[in-house]
DNA sequence: GGAATGACGATAA
DNA sequence: ATTATCGCCATTC
């Protein structure tokens, strides 16, 4: 069994994701400062369920493995920077609090 | 403790 | 741009 506590700050900070923003496993990592983007990954899949995942995508902006399409279509329709069947995260790469530390 | 695995990331070819 | 390989971090066998 994995450190909820671990994945119940995952699942905080993807829901502070706003529509039309995106972040990659690695930068949640980051941002918590524990653990890598395979353990992220690893409770997204588990717990998951309850978090819009969908704004969560790999690095190079690639969206969620194993559904793609479902991904691709709520990104369509909240109007995220996509670039092809990709996100683009020159412009969707979000980070909680960034207007509080800079604006 | 060592090896294998996984919703990853970066680099090389 | 795409595929392959290595590296990262934690879990599981």
């Amino acid at each position: 069994m994995a450190d909820e506590e671990f994945a119940e700050l995952v699942l905080t900070v993807v829901e502070q994701i706003p529509e039309g923003r995106a972040m990659s496993y690695g930068a949640i990592a980051e941002y918590l400062g524990r653990g890598g983007p395979r353990q992220v990954g690893a409770v997204m899949s588990y717990y998951g369920g309850g978090v819009p995942w969908h704004r969560v995508v790999a690095a190079n902006g690639r969206l969620v493995p194993g559904h793609e399409a479902e991904a691709l279509q709520r990104h369509r329709a909240e109007g995220t920077p996509l670039r092809g069947d990709k996100v683009d995260l020159r412009k969707a790469a979000w980070w909680p609090e960034p207007e509080a530390a800079s604006e």
